[in-house]
DNA sequence: ACCTGAACACCGTTCAAGT
DNA sequence: ACCTGAACACCGTTCAAGT
């Protein structure tokens, strides 16, 4: 007796699916993510969710989609670069696990692929505009580049804030102090 | 009919073993690894392996220490800096799907969670015996993490080899360049 | 000590059947 | 269009039973 729900809005019942894949998620990472498991939370039977993400990569892409939103969407409107800087860290270490999980699942799904690079190129326009006042143009890709790199190795081993953001400002201030020497 | 081999020595039932998963985790990585995988391609049921290897994660810690002592464990004993930073690059690139995989398990493997230490600091002390001549000795230790977390950042996205290296270059001549101003 | 086979509780995916 | 339930081929782990 499937229990149709042509009453409800349809981007209303996928915004739930999303929303339970969303908890799951960050409570216990990609493991954590099933078909099954937001189906229970909805109440249905496991095989609905595939109606609408057809594969769990799919399902995982859409939630974490919502999650760099949520998490990364409203950087702060203040501060020095240095500040900056530090906001993104932060927030990016939290999300390490599932960047890492979206770059791994990449490999294998378009979802993910195509995810993981709007994500890239997001990250890097941002900075290559916080960072262009405070280097030279002839030097500004490779900083950019450079900084996002040193950013990504920065949240792979787990470290202490302190220790993350004593690093990220040795390497900022040698490359930036280095841009007058060209 | 469990057709026992005590015959055999149990080293080289280990080693066995051990093999079978090196070639499942050179050919599909991580998700590839299973010891059904790994009996079938040794002709015994699944669980015959679960008694040298309890755990998925036990397996796989130690198959990854194989392949890191076979790939990483003899690095050239002529060249310069960047020559000897070039050969580790290019190793651990290849390497780098199993390694982000030992990071995620070490969460929840004590198996992973020692060879990832250990991994670490074998690297760590290589790197700054590397940079030592090169570097003032009051900059040595925060030149090396952060060189450290560079190449980690530099193999978590897919680059051409030349841009890999092309930024290696630029980030280690501007600190080791940048030695000279303390 | 070593190995088998059965069992348990999962998993992702496919698909016929219903409303 | 949407949802169910059954099915398939896996998975990791546990365990009684055999040699």
């Amino acid at each position: 007796m499937p229990r149709n729900r042509h009453d409800v809005d349809r981007d209303a019942k996928i915004a739930e699916i999303r929303e339970a894949a969303v908890g799951l998620l960050r409570a216990g990472g990609y493991p954590a993510l099933s078909h099954s498991a937001v189906a229970k939370e909805l109440g249905l039977a496991r095989t609905a969710v595939t109606w609408y993400f057809a594969t769990k990569d799919d399902l995982f892409a859409a939630a974490l989609a919502d999650i760099y939103v949520a998490d990364l969407g409203t950087p702060p409107a203040d501060g020095d670069v240095m500040a900056r800087l530090r906001w993104a860290v932060e927030r990016l270490t939290a999300l390490q696990p599932l960047t890492h999980a979206l770059h791994e699942r990449a490999r294998h799904s378009p979802a993910a692929a195509e995810l993981e690079a709007a994500f890239q190129e997001g990250l890097c326009t941002r900075l290559r505009a916080l960072l262009a006042p405070h280097v030279a143009a002839d030097r500004l890709d490779r900083v950019t580049t450079t900084v996002i790199v040193f950013v990504e190795g920065l949240l792979v081993q787990p470290r202490t804030t302190g220790d993350r953001l004593d690093l990220l400002e040795f390497l900022v201030t040698d490359l930036i102090g280095a841009s007058g020497r060209s």
